[in-house]
DNA sequence: ATGGCATATCCTATATGA
C-alpha cells in the first residue's frame, strides 16, 4: 500500500498536474493540502473519473485538505482536530482506508514569528499532539501525513542561514515535532534514508528548484503497528519539475500490509 | 529589511504562503 502526501497549492489550477501524478504513480492513498477551494469547488468528477474516491474539507481561498483512495471510498472519522470548536480553518481530515487510519493535516505556517500566527501554529500543534496520543498506541494501523511546516533538523534544509528566523525552523516548532515523535511515531522518509538530503519543497524564488535548494517539510508518520510494515519511502521529485508545478513535490511511504499480524481488535479471540 | 514568485479573491490591488 502506497500512501502519499501532496501540497497541491490550488487544486483547480493544479488539477492537470495532479491527475498526471495519480496516473503515473498510482498511490493507493493520497492526502492533499492547500486546496484553496471551497467545498463546491472541489473537482470531484475528474478525480472520480481517475479512479479515486475522495473526502474533502474545503475552505474559500486558503487551506483545504482532501483524502483520496484508489478504487474505493475513504471512510470518514473526523473533519477537524478536537480542542477548539471556534477553529474554522480546513486543516485536518481523518479517515479509514483499507483498515488504516489516515490523518491528513496541514499544519499552520506560523510566519511571521513572533506574532499571533506563530501562536496559532503552536496551539494547533499542541492540539495535534494531544489527538495523536489517542492514535499512536492504537492496535489499528495509523498514519499522520501532510504538510507539517516543520524543518525537523538542519539536515532537512539546503542552508539554514537565511531561514533562522523562519517559523519552520524555530526551536519551539522543532520541540513540538520532537514531542510528537516521542509518542512513538516513525518519520518514514528519514528512517528509510538516514543520511540523504531529501527535500519536498522548493520555493518559487531565486531558482531554488533549479539549484535543488529545498526544505523537507512534508512528512509521513506511521504508528508502531503500521511502521512494522514499512518497506519504502521517497519523494516524487519529477512532479516539481513539471510546467506549472506546485512548490511542493509528493512524498510517499510504502507498506506491506501482509506483514501485519492480525489485530486483537475486531478479530475473534 | 526587502524582495524574489505564485495562488487566491472583495481581481489592475491585496492577503497569504514558507
Amino acid at each position: 500500500m502506497k500512501i502519499a502526501t501532496f501540497n497541491v497549492n490550488g487544486i483547480r489550477t493544479r488539477l492537470p498536474q495532479l491527475l498526471r501524478w495519480l496516473e503515473r504513480e498510482q498511490p493507493d492513498v493520497a492526502c492533499l493540502q492547500e486546496l484553496k477551494a471551497a467545498d463546491d469547488g472541489f473537482p470531484h468528477g475528474e478525480i472520480r473519473a481517475a479512479g479515486y474516491g475522495a473526502l474533502w474539507k474545503g475552505q474559500r481561498a486558503w487551506n483545504g485538505v482532501a483524502i483520496l483512495a484508489r478504487g474505493g471510498e475513504p471512510s470518514e472519522r473526523r473533519r477537524a482536530l478536537p480542542g477548539d470548536d471556534t477553529d474554522e480553518q480546513g486543516r485536518y481530515l481523518e479517515a479509514t482506508v483499507q483498515g488504516v487510519v489516515v490523518a491528513c493535516l496541514y499544519l499552520p505556517n506560523g510566519n511571521p514569528q513572533p506574532g499571533p500566527k506563530f501562536d496559532y501554529k503552536l496551539a494547533w500543534f499542541e492540539r495535534l499532539i494531544a489527538h495523536a496520543a489517542t492514535l499512536v498506541a492504537s492496535p489499528q494501523p495509523a498514519i499522520l501525513c501532510g504538510d507539517f511546516n516543520v524543518v525537523p533538523t538542519d539536515a532537512d534544509i539546503y542552508d539554514p542561514r537565511s531561514w533562522r528566523k523562519d517559523a519552520l525552523l524555530q526551536p519551539a516548532t522543532r520541540e513540538c515535532w520532537q514531542r510528537l515523535l516521542a509518542q512513538g511515531w516513525t518519520d518514514a522518509i528519514r528512517q528509510q534514508h538516514p543520511d540523504q538530503r531529501i527535500y519536498t519543497f522548493w520555493d518559487f524564488f531565486r531558482q531554488h528548484w533549479q539549484r535543488d535548494a529545498g526544505l523537507r517539510i512534508d512528512h509521513l508518520l506511521p504508528n508502531p503497528r503500521l511502521a512494522a510494515a514499512l518497506i519504502g519511502a521517497g519523494v516524487d521529485r519529477w512532479v516539481r519539475g513539471e510546467p506549472h508545478a506546485s512548490d511542493h513535490a509528493p512524498a510517499w511511504a510504502r507498506f506491506d500490509l501482509a506483514m501485519l499480524k492480525p489485530s486483537r481488535v475486531g478479530n475473534s479471540p
